[in-house]
DNA sequence: CCGCCGAACTTGTCATGACAAGGTGACAAC
DNA sequence: GTTGTCACCTTGTCATGACAAGTTCGGCGG
């Protein structure tokens, strides 16, 4: 270990930058930052230079080296302090405030996630759905009920009721069961240009009754995570409500929280 | 309703800045709104002020605008688009990047927390939690154990371990039996000179057992809402290890995710 | 030897200016 | 009537400059 404080990460991070990609350079310098991190050429302890010092080494202002080192600050990977610097101190965190899908979730651990669809189906809106939702009258939503699996073993039993106030070619799409075996609800919105912006969500547990037990291939009584989620799109309106039951012996929900 | 779609937010907003207060102008913009927020005085579908006209108008800089704004969106109150404007989209958020005990989080939501302390203890750590505080050898630390209450019913029992390598006036602290029954664990910690900054959490879901059902009042096998976090100080430096199981019939986690 | 104080470092805040990019709506051309 | 274009609105990005405030560390005076 070198005897004097100067920092070590300075030498080995090559940012590369191109002023002609419609990619702000800050978000450039952010994403690099995290590559850098996750394959261990910036580690937990490494200082970096000070702001001034990486404003001429990356030929940016200042704004924008303060504005990625902010991304990675809110991200709990680096932490600043007024007069000491800006130092790593974490290698990795799941973030809480990403709106991913567990489908996602699980393929970013490494498992091999798939989907069976039970069931797809347009109802009338149930009182509490439509009232979640926003809708009046007798609404019509989209109903599913899907097993997400992982390596083929049942991890969470799922239900979603998606308004139905969308195009028919959006239906069509969230009606699909050949493409909601294979990708994500949430992904499938986006594609026919919804997107998932917001989601409130109530975490609780319950324990399994004969259907569950049956359908996650767990005891009857075994306790399973409930997440109750209602999730609004990028004008505010409300788009679905989801409630998962997941085998909590088979998965768990990580997060990293920051003091802000 | 107006004909026009001009914001009607802008009259009823008086902003008051100090600037000779400490506080950063773009953090009492931020304060005023989301108080504005609560109070009803900005509602779901209010649109502000173009930001050059706000900067006119409280007399600061756009940067400052931006950022007292920028603080709104991360919290899920108020949305942005280019093109469009700024509007309230919520007029609640649970944050999950809220760093709170769970007591600060009863008593915000009107309930009489109380506490009932049932050990504290100093030992040598086992194994499990000293790897996950970093400590080598046989290091020791404070344990806890504590029931949870709101409003006379018990909600949670929870287990803590704190590093007990500290100055003798913190383990004294935490190590008070009359503070930690008045006061979150956390508050004790900040009140001397402990920062609590990052916590990683694992929220999973139990079966209650003989002891844990005696202590919460439920039955055997209710289901319980587990949440096991690591917390470390804003030096990086892990503090604390907790492991709450919380009777899942009497309380919930809420929380809202925003899409970056 | 010890404690105080200040210089020299760091990040935090704020101002000003400029241009880019996305959205909306009016209007002309077809 | 429909479509495309363009002016004009909005926020997003980036640069430059300045000063404030917290931290560290060394030197100075006691």
């Amino acid at each position: 270990m070198a005897s004097r404080s100067t920092p070590a990460a300075s030498v080995d991070l090559p940012i590369r930058l191109d002023r002609y990609s419609p990619v702000p350079l800050w978000h450039q310098i952010a994403t690099q930052l995290e590559t850098a991190i996750a394959e261990g050429r910036l580690t937990r302890g490494d200082q970096l230079e000070n702001e001034l010092d990486l404003c001429d080494r990356w030929q940016v202002s200042r704004p924008t080296v303060r504005k990625a080192i902010q991304t990675m600050v809110e991200r709990g990977l680096m932490l600043r302090r007024r007069g000491i610097g800006t130092v790593v101190i974490s290698t990795t965190a799941h973030r809480p405030t990403r709106l991913a899908d567990l489908h996602d979730d699980l393929s970013g651990r490494g498992h091999m996630p798939s989907t069976r669809v039970l069931t797809v189906e347009r109802i009338t809106a149930p009182d509490d759905i439509a009232a979640e939702l926003g809708l009046r009258g007798r609404a019509e939503v989209i109903h599913l009920e899907r097993v997400r699996l992982a390596d083929g073993v049942p991890v969470a039993l799922m239900h979603n009721w998606v308004t139905a106030d969308l195009d028919a070619e959006m239906r069509a799409a969230i009606g699909d069961p050949t493409r909601l075996a294979g990708e994500s609800l949430y992904a499938i919105l986006r594609s026919v240009g919804v997107h998932p912006y917001r989601a409130r969500q109530r975490i609780s547990a319950v324990a399994a009754d004969a259907t569950m037990a049956r359908l996650l291939d767990v005891a009857r009584g075994a306790p399973l995570l409930t997440v109750h989620r209602v999730m609004s799109d990028d004008t505010g309106r409300p788009i679905e409500v989801g409630e998962h039951h997941i085998a909590a012996e088979r998965h768990t929900l990580e997060m990293t929280l920051i003091e802000t």
